[in-house]
DNA sequence: GTTGAGCGTT
């Protein structure tokens, strides 16, 4: 996928790889590709997608010839409002290539203080994930979980609602609990409804109210109510 | 039709 027009992964003799963040899920390589390009040779552009959906992860990866001009692109490019949204553009730390930027970082290292801090701080971008540490929705989280559970048990369609607990597999509480909650709402129209027993409370002084409650559960218990002959 | 931290091959 990484190919704009051409057909296989170019060779990674010198290129450095940037990961670009925070893009569109609908931005394509070919979007990022114009927009890279003018700031230095890009040699390829890959982005992640889906292996169920084939829908894009919201990543995208640019390698570049040379590193001058991928810090440039960087510096350029990142917080570039893109498709309506501002996309990170950041040297990608792990990957193929990912050993070559770290023998050059001791010469590259001195061009990174630049002006990062025009974009971060102003977008706060760093404060959701203190505050929501489970806002995935439905990341690769279960993505690891979907190919394991292809390999053992085909159940594509319950593999996705399994997702949320891959523990009860294992333990087998899956049929301990299905009795247990079945009897619950097994029979909801016929059984009385499974409120919660109030604890005695005898000795408690409010329930000296008691003398008076029965009567007022009489009256509307009486079988004028219950049984409103026409 | 949605979502929003991260790290990659069809």
């Amino acid at each position: 996928m990484s190919r704009f027009g051409r057909s296989g992964p170019p060779p990674i003799r010198d290129t450095y790889s940037l990961l670009v963040l925070n893009i569109t899920f609908r931005t394509t390589a070919d979007d990022l590709f114009p927009l890279f390009d003018k700031y230095g040779e890009v040699v390829d552009i890959y982005i992640p997608r889906d292996r169920r959906t084939g829908d894009s992860r919201g990543f995208a990866f640019v390698r570049y010839k040379y590193e001058d001009e991928a810090q440039k692109a960087v510096d350029r490019l990142d917080g570039r409002l893109v498709d309506g949204r501002e996309m990170m553009v950041q040297f990608a730390k792990y990957g193929p290539n990912a050993e070559r930027m770290y023998r050059d970082d001791h010469r590259g290292r001195d061009s990174r203080r630049r002006s990062r801090s025009r974009s971060g701080d102003r977008y706060g971008r760093d404060r959701y994930r203190e505050r929501d540490h489970h806002r995935r929705s439905r990341s690769r989280s279960a993505s690891p979980d979907d190919y394991k559970r292809r390999g053992r048990d085909r159940s594509p369609s319950r593999s996705r609602s399994r997702s949320y607990s891959p523990d009860d597999d294992r333990k087998g509480g899956r049929d301990s609990l299905s009795p247990a909650r079945r009897s619950t709402s097994r029979s909801p129209l016929k059984t009385p409804p499974p409120r919660k027993t109030p604890p005695p409370r005898e000795g408690s002084p409010a329930r000296r109210n008691d003398d008076r409650s029965p009567v007022g559960r009489n009256d509307d218990r009486s079988p004028g109510s219950r049984s409103p002959s026409t």
